[in-house]
DNA sequence: CGTTGAATTGATTACTTTCAATGACCGTGG
DNA sequence: CCACGGTCATTGAAAGTAATCAATTCAACG
């Protein structure tokens, strides 16, 4: 992980969508609170499941995984995280991490001390409702997991996740697709092997087309009627 | 459902555990809030999805679900409530509400108008931080069942849930158990059949035992173990 | 190039659903 | 009070889905 640097939140190309969106620049110069702007490699820790919580972040740039690990080694990726998301605010409730933060590409962040942020949420009304929103968005998205996974089979799970990626870019024709074959059966609750065989029908299809960690989705009509198909 | 009453907030047994439980008498009457006092019967629906939210609920008594209803009829519980719960309160942030809220049980409700929930929240800094964390706790509830089905077997699921229902009665040796098998299905994503299976080996290995609407956990133990057990 | 970890593919096994039939329970009306 | 009808639960058999085990193959990198 890089030294930290001093944010700039004021010229910040995120500002409109952060937690800071509603502040004015005279509030934002006094926010009295430290960013500090972070760079991470693929594969970085941020924090650990048990960690004390000291920070939340803002992911800039790349993508970061959330992960609970079982007695057993399995692990569950509980949610994905793209440009523009904050995590690790569950810290300013409990006093330790509940998952392991692990960035999947190359990315940048911003890095919140989390006591700074409880204060400043307490003096700004706005942020502490844009904390509250994003809360209120992680209770819904994770609702629409255990929908997936209790309602839907394999192939419908993965043609739904797809989907939820490709929206996440809505410019690019090509998407960046950092995720491993492990990383993808993780989230969707399925064996390596069984995700390989999906992505390899897919592409058989002629649904979707992969390269270097790149995803093109050729047939996004097709892939959401295969979403929408009947239950488990 | 019955006419509401108004409800008697401070002489309530729930008070310690509701989101007023920070307040002193005093503030107490001087709520600015109707809360009104509604009994239902089993199979009662309180509001359905889509529906504008208007209210949100403590449950007292009984047992209520949270349902989500695909479009090809399969329905998925997102939450099963308890006494002492609060829920619709997705509705401070949403239009309308997200799931189908039944009553699988005759019970007993506080229901909170959400405009006045709304502005009493923001003038009592410990209603909202009581809402808060109980968006909190649905949250990390959420991530639980996302690992539960994303991770585990059947028969773990089973077991797991048997174990939390169970906690929700501390002190009772005997449960009331108002779910169908169909209620369990629906929670666990699995079929009507298979939980009925495994319930009746569960009865087999004498690791639980039943009678209408009720049910005792002879092995928490041994259920404890099984699940524990490894993936799917 | 050889090494290494990821991805694919095949064969087999295990788990879960589906379909079909039967059985238990409960409230209603004769 | 008992027969009837309905709903819910159970059980069996067959089919389908996904996991596991075991090789390869592939691609990136030194």
């Amino acid at each position: 992980m890089s030294v930290p640097r001093l944010s700039d939140c004021l010229h910040c190309r995120m500002r409109g969508e952060s937690i800071f969106a509603g502040l004015n620049p005279a509030e934002l110069c006094t926010l009295g609170m430290e960013v500090q702007d972070i760079d991470c490699a693929a594969g970085e820790v941020l924090y650990r499941s048990g960690d004390p919580a000291r920070h939340a972040y803002t992911l800039r740039e790349g993508a970061v995984k959330l992960v609970k690990t079982l007695s057993n080694g399995q692990q569950v990726i509980l949610r994905l995280l793209h440009h523009g998301d904050l995590f690790g605010f569950e810290g300013l409730r409990e006093k330790e991490h509940r998952h392991d933060a692990i960035s999947i590409a190359p990315g940048k962040l911003c890095r919140l001390d989390l006591v700074e942020l409880q204060r400043l949420s307490e003096r700004q009304p706005k942020v502490r409702e844009a904390i509250f929103q994003r809360w209120q968005d992680a209770l819904r998205a994770s609702e629409e997991r255990v929908v997936e996974l209790g309602a839907k089979k394999a192939e419908a799970r993965l043609a739904t996740f797809l989907l939820q990626w490709a929206q996440r870019y809505p410019q690019l024709r090509v998407l960046p697709f950092p995720l491993t074959r492990q990383d993808l059966a993780d989230f969707l609750g399925l064996s390596v092997e069984h995700v390989s065989r999906l992505m390899a029908e897919f592409k058989r299809q002629k649904l979707l087309q992969e390269a270097r960690n790149q995803l093109e989705i050729l047939s996004p009509q097709r892939l959401q009627e295969i979403a929408a198909a009947k239950s488990d």
